[in-house]
DNA sequence: ATTTTTATTGGACAATCGTCCAGATTAAAT
DNA sequence: ATTTAATCTGGACGATTGTCCAATAAAAAT
């Protein structure tokens, strides 16, 4: 008898908590377009409220402060581009196919998603400064990092690579790149995805 | 008669005017300070008067606003990074002199002045959103480009080298490596010097 | 149908921000 | 020595910030 009724409340309340972070997730998709425009260090909590058209009070009604807020944006900006990349790279067979698809992901990233990727850098310098931030960065790299094993794997690649090394020079190239992108003379997806298959092909 | 006294005028104002730009930088090397410790969204003018024995007045009185204090801070850094690597690159002669210097200064560089790298970092993610940082970030990088270009003489290196390209790589691994030091396991000036000279070999 | 819980609003709150200035102090010029 | 200009102080100013809450609307549970 109390078996069932706590088995109920326990139903009610896991489905009223997946609610809710289903909720949280939706607001921080919103914030997600006003940081992207302004960056964190300009991005007031009216500034997303408006943008979003949400309240003041909602904000905090679902967040705890600030910080919780922009951390869950950061969080759902990696579940959409890591399980892209994880999809584009597990999807190819053989190192051409490998190479080929993910600079072209990359490339195309660029080009289409500018304004997330520049606020993935933002953040990723606030983390440096404030330790909030490190979890989160640290998880999103982590998994960039798999997903370069994995690339590895599928390439066919014979002996172990230090993928970690790998990271840091991709991520140096795609970067420029993407600076460029928004500050300089902007590229096609072509000539974006040729730069990055060569910095690929050193170690793939 | 006339022109002996432009002359004087002259002088005059144009020793007022070294003095106050002297004094301009020296306030600037000590708001960098503060700025390395808090970041640039997080330090206030009252964090960088507090932490320089300077009244808030006096900042504004040498500065328009926040904005021209800080890129005058990054540029004092400048002055000071870009200058040790270039007089590091052209004392150094031959491939493997070349590569040793340039790795170990790098190396060193993250060791003892992270905080500053730190700031760089921060800033030149600014630079993404604000158009006001992009002038200095970009004469920045020129310099290191060249600096790259000078490297690649001084090796001896017959072909010409993509240098902005070399610059991205050796960016993001210098980046990554400052990461790990700030936020991660510290290791010591040798280790890092020899990751950095896996790099530098690539394409020097 | 009624009660209880959850969701949402709009605005108040104190703190902090960049900016600015009147006046005191010091240095330079005559 | 006197005047003029430059330097510096401390605080005031309105705007903006993150946080929080009383009141209302909507939804869920009884």
């Amino acid at each position: 008898m109390n078996s069932e009724a706590s088995g109920k409340l326990q139903v009610r309340a896991e489905r009223k908590n997946r609610k809710r972070q289903e909720k949280k997730d939706q607001i921080a998709g919103s914030a997600l377009k006003a940081l992207q425009e302004l960056g964190y260090a300009n991005t007031s909590l009216r500034d997303i409220a408006e943008k979003s058209s949400l309240s003041l009070g909602m904000l905090h009604y679902y967040f705890e402060d600030r910080t919780e807020l922009i951390l869950r944006c950061v969080s759902v900006y990696k579940t959409a581009f890591t399980s892209l990349l994880y999809e584009t790279v597990n999807h190819a067979h053989g190192r051409e196919a490998v190479i080929d698809a993910l600079a072209g992901a990359l490339a195309t990233t660029i080009v289409e998603e500018a304004s997330t990727h520049r606020l993935w850098y933002d953040l990723r310098s606030q983390a440096l400064f404030d330790s909030a931030f490190r979890p989160v960065v640290e998880e999103i790299e982590e998994t960039l990092i798999d997903i370069l094993k994995l690339a590895a794997t599928r390439a066919d690649k014979a002996d172990e690579i230090d993928a970690s090394l790998g990271y840091a020079l991709i991520d140096g190239v795609f970067r420029y790149q993407l600076q460029n992108q928004i500050t300089g003379t902007p590229r096609d997806q072509k000539a974006l995805a040729m730069e990055m298959r060569a910095v690929l092909e050193l170690f793939l």
